[in-house]
DNA sequence: TGACATTCGTTTCGATTGCAACGATAAAGA
DNA sequence: TCTTTATCGTTGCAATCGAAACGAATGTCA
């Protein structure tokens, strides 16, 4: 007991380079256009689909429903999301970019892709390829783990 | 531009991976003795400093100041802690374990390395130990960022 | 010695978080 | 059809969070 030491705990060691990587990514899109997180990859997210329920940005960008409603309500204040009640089943909310979304969204990505090239591109290719599938094999154990969280669906390799 | 894919975004993997091994594993000392993620800390960090001031711990286990005064706070309240005024210092606290502290991260730390061998043994010892060289490389990324927050002390390598 | 700057731990504050209801709509079954 | 069940998005609430401000104690330099 009194030989454990944190910092080679793998879940700190893991918590640690993501929060660093996170928070400093946060900075990009943070400090130029006042997005956060959560409105960072519900935009992304909404780039790629084009229209999206709530549910769905749920389920692709990791994010907690709640979360995910009152953050679509904000880009909505700010004009850059639209919501359409759905055509044929009213439960439901038609998200998309609005031109101010894709314009500012179309601001922040360069520097985005950026700073994730300056961490690729300190590793070698071997690294970056074995980087992925080490996360796939981690996520493979909680995968069979049944008290461990749900997978989202944007991360689970098809 | 819609050509960007968020789930292979680099920040993103990490982020999602560390969350969901993060809640995993607080689950395993949150259920059986409502310990929290910074509870934890402190407690592993002074199982192995067995004295420390508020600085150090934030220092040294990643956690913001404020934080790492309202757990111990909360951590003295449960009888896990002791919190002396310093001696010639009479700024500093002196925080050490309680023989309950002792005995409650005695009953913790079996299940939490057990997870974590069960992390660990999904890769090889290739693997493994590139996935160490490989986060140190991006730590190094952003050492040499100024606009990256600082590394704690604790994960620099000496 | 006295004025100033620094460090330590705490506290305050506004914002964010997750979880658990909630109302509204739609689907399923009797 | 009518009741029940499930789904969707929202809201309430209590806890937590980080950044800045704070008082207390020490160190520094004239």
């Amino acid at each position: 007991m009194e030989s454990f030491d944190l910092s080679t705990f793998l879940p700190y060691r893991l918590a640690i380079l993501s929060e660093r990587i996170s928070r400093r990514l946060a900075l990009e899109y943070g400090r130029s256009h006042g997005i956060s997180v959560p409105e960072w990859r519900v935009l992304v997210h909404l780039a790629r689909s084009k229209q999206a329920s709530v549910r769905e940005i749920h389920s692709y960008a990791n994010l907690e429903k709640p979360r995910v409603s009152r953050t679509v309500a904000k880009l909505q204040a700010a004009g850059m999301v639209r919501k359409v009640t759905g055509k044929q089943d009213s439960r439901l909310v038609e998200i998309s970019l609005t031109e101010k979304g894709q314009t500012v969204l179309g601001e922040i990505l360069p520097a985005a892709l950026e700073f994730e090239d300056r961490l690729v591109q300190a590793l070698s290719a071997e690294e970056h390829a074995m980087c992925i599938e080490i996360a796939e094999k981690l996520h493979a154990v909680l995968d069979d783990d049944p008290l461990a969280p749900m997978r989202s669906q944007l991360d689970t390799p098809d």
